[in-house]
RNA sequence: GCCGGGGUCGCCUAGCCUGGUAUGGCGCCGGCCUGCUAAGCCGGUGGGGGUGUCCCCGCGCGGGUUCAAAUCCCGCCCCCGGCGCCA
């Protein structure tokens, strides 16, 4: 039972140097890493010999009647613990820093990665759906379809659609982000009346479809430990996603993925239990610090939003089937919304550190006139199980490995909304709800059911 | 938040007062036996390191006392019961 990063230190370090290459971070860690590891074993192996000694002589004391032999073993021992005491002292630290360089290694790039250090790098894979484009984006579009090999059929449109940011608080007036400001601060909102309930039904939606397909639904704490959190991402993204409650040792969840990786954490899964398959319904709490100034109007990029998301622990021999599965759940969804989208192979230098793959799908934006994701889809394999100490049992000699995890969006609901706002508006700034989003609108007595109108029509505030 | 009880190798459990190599059962894995199944019998069943025969560590977590800690002391986490507070 081994991780899989920790026997390629061992066994075969240039396969994690080639990995690190492909991420572009300094590969001479490896090195340190191997000779860490190498000192660990010595240093583990001199201290357990000498506790071994003092094993010995310690029955002994028990076994003596003499009293002056118990006296001189007691001498003995004592002296055995000083010299013992200083090699552990050794031993700790050596022990302290293996351990945080093991855990600060990023997981093994998959073979099928396209390699490159940007987004320019990612490899899009498929495209869906016949994109509305704005004159003015045309050139840019076929650069992102043409240009990448894909004959996508589109429309084009000589009045230029409106940007979701304006959709939501000028045209529909249902959307204030800067009363939000005002109370929480940049990058929070308040959404109203129709956006509101098609918050809810996008909810409701992904929820009702992925449910039937035998996802077990899950409402996960919304807080969790710091343990928890460093088992299931990396340092950087908790610089820069997470909040932290005051006084506790308790963050928000960044996504439900989060407290559903540590759902079973530090237990054994018997093999025939998996794949167990979850979908985490939560809000998800960013602090969205490395973004800059990027997406600050509107709700793209915001501190909090609902979210539902596919979890899975899978058999290793299963995940990388499991992965094209939650990929193609997610699709499933956004053609029901009826937004082009295409999925991305997203490159090396882009993928977060417990990731060794990653999909993104990502829906046209007829305002921005570009593709933008909507959804992220990795196979974190054994990166975030060994960290978090999920374990599968083998029926065949109830051998132990590590269960691979796998997480998907299933949808983002502001995110979501904005590619609704921005690809279902006509030229009057009326905005079409999905037909598949009618079931979860009907329940409500006030809520929408074809149409979101302006507030111009509307004729109120 | 306070008082009391508790957390032991997947599950249950003995040991804790009175410190001296962690007890038994269930489940599971392997084997034997066997027309089949069941039962029965034997062995195994936490982690790490080394390797055919071994060693170390492990009793919620972290410290302390001691030659020696599941056992004694301190802090923390969690569970159960009662009280308080509150939706």
């Amino acid at each position: 039972m081994t991780w899989s990063i920790l026997r390629y230190l061992r066994e075969n370090p240039s396969v994690l140097k080639e990995s690190l290459a492909k991420r572009g971070m300094d590969a001479s860690i490896i090195d340190k890493a191997v000779e860490l590891d190498g000192l660990w074993r010595k240093l583990k192996r001199e201290v357990d010999e000498l506790r071994h000694k003092h094993n010995v002589v310690t029955r002994l004391v028990s076994k003596a009647s003499d009293p002056g032999e118990k006296r001189r073993l007691i001498e003995e021992a004592r002296l055995i613990v000083r010299r013992r005491e200083e090699l552990e002292a050794r031993l700790r630290r050596v022990e302290e820093e293996r351990r945080r360089l093991l855990l600060s290694l990023p997981n093994i790039v998959h073979p099928s990665v396209p390699v490159g250090d940007s987004d320019e790098y990612n490899e899009p894979l498929r495209y869906w759906g016949r994109p509305r484009v704005y004159r003015g984006f045309l050139e840019s579009f076929l650069e992102q379809t043409v240009k990448r090999g894909f004959q996508v059929s589109y429309d084009v449109v000589d009045w230029k659609p409106i940007g979701h940011a304006d959709m939501l608080e000028k045209v529909l007036g249902l959307g204030d982000t800067l009363r939000a400001s005002k109370v929480a601060g940049s990058r929070f909102y308040y959404l109203f009346d129709d956006l509101v309930w098609l918050d809810m039904a996008l909810i409701m939606y992904a929820v009702d479809v992925l449910t039937a397909k035998g996802f077990r639904l899950v409402i996960p704490p919304y807080m969790v430990r710091y343990d928890i959190l460093m088992g299931v991402i990396d340092m950087d993204t908790f610089r820069d996603a997470i909040y932290k409650v005051e006084g506790e040792n308790l963050y928000l969840i960044a996504t439900a993925e989060h407290p559903l990786a540590g759902l079973y954490a530090g237990e054994e899964i018997m093999e025939d239990e998996l794949p167990i398959k979850l979908l985490g319904i939560s809000p998800c709490f960013r602090r969205e610090a490395g973004a800059g100034n990027r997406d600050l109007k509107g709700i793209f990029r915001v501190h909090q939003f609902h979210k539902v998301e596919q979890f899975v622990y899978s058999k290793p021999e299963e995940s990388w089937e499991l992965l094209e599965e939650l990929i193609a759940n997610a699709e499933q969804l956004f053609q029901g919304l009826e937004l082009p989208y295409r999925v991305v192979n997203v490159a090396s230098g882009e993928l977060g550190a417990p990731a060794a793959k990653k999909y993104d799908l990502e829906v046209w934006m007829p305002a921005q006139g570009r593709y933008r994701e909507m959804v992220s889809a990795s196979n974190t394999t054994d990166w975030q199980s060994y960290r978090l100490g999920v374990r599968l049992v083998r029926r065949k000699g109830m051998q132990r490995e590590y269960v691979h995890m796998l997480n998907s969006t299933a949808i983002a609901s502001t995110r979501t909304i904005t590619a609704i706002l921005e690809n279902h508006q006509d030229e009057d700034g009326v905005v079409k709800i999905p037909k598949v989003l009618r079931p979860y609108l009907e329940v409500f007595k006030k809520a929408p059911r074809d149409y979101i109108y302006p507030v111009s029509s509307r004729g109120k505030r």
